[in-house]
DNA sequence: CAGAATCCGCAGCGATACTG
DNA sequence: CAGTATCGCTGCGGATTCTG
């Protein structure tokens, strides 16, 4: 599972495909990723209006997701050049197809918190114990 | 979807559920969570053969990646008191469930790689093509 | 309004060495 | 073997300023 280029010629790509896919899957995944996936799996947006809707954002790290997951092709940047500048931004049909499927992982997720959250006092009573 | 405790109470514990399941979501999509959890999918592994498995990362992360796991009840860690010592990690019923959905997406994004890999293309010529 | 550019602090990572 | 402890450093991310 090595980024390094010091394998075969054949099983390269292999890698390279893996690589790939790690890194999008951090875009996705990412912290901000997810929160901008979720936010535009409900309509289309525009930049300051995603910008409240993903509170905490900063500014840097909005405008530096959207460009990584417009990049990659799952979101869609429509501009019209006017003054002042109104840009909107909204998933494309392969964005929906990840953004559906990252919100059945983050609903799981939700919906078990109270199991985890058990887990983490049993976990924690038990270290305590153990410290005593 | 502030974690800054300036709210009313009702609404208080919503928001610390969502943060539960950001932080939960974390670990789990994080890049360690996300391989160690799907070598462990494949089955149960001692520390050293996790880590060859897992390749390129360092001890350090491992064990913390694993902790975090564990303590979220996602990877139940067996330890038999022998010397040398002997400990196997496997998945709980709950990370199982988690490890699945993770895996649904993970596929979805490989498979998509190629259009991924166009979309970047696309992209990045536009990007030139104005440069100049 | 939508961003680009710049500066900077500190959390988090990796490498290394040590312990039971 | 399965970790813990320590340290140096990189780079993520926030704040601020500037442009079209």
């Amino acid at each position: 599972m090595s980024c390094d280029a010091e394998h075969d010629q054949l099983v390269a790509d292999v890698f390279a495909r893996a690589c790939t896919s790690r890194g999008v899957l951090e875009h996705v995944t990412g912290r901000w990723g997810t929160l901008a996936l979720a936010a535009l799996a409900e309509g289309p947006f525009r930049f300051n209006a995603l910008r409240r809707k993903v509170d905490g954002v900063s500014e840097k790290m909005l405008a530096q997701t959207l460009q990584a997951l417009e990049r990659d092709g799952f979101v869609h940047r429509e501009a019209e050049p006017t003054i002042p500048p109104r840009v909107e931004y909204s998933l494309t049909p392969l964005g929906a197809e990840v953004a559906g499927r990252l919100r059945e992982l983050i609903e799981l997720v939700e919906g078990r918190v109270p199991e985890v959250e058990a887990a983490r006092r049993a976990y924690d009573e038990a270290k305590s114990a153990v410290a005593r």
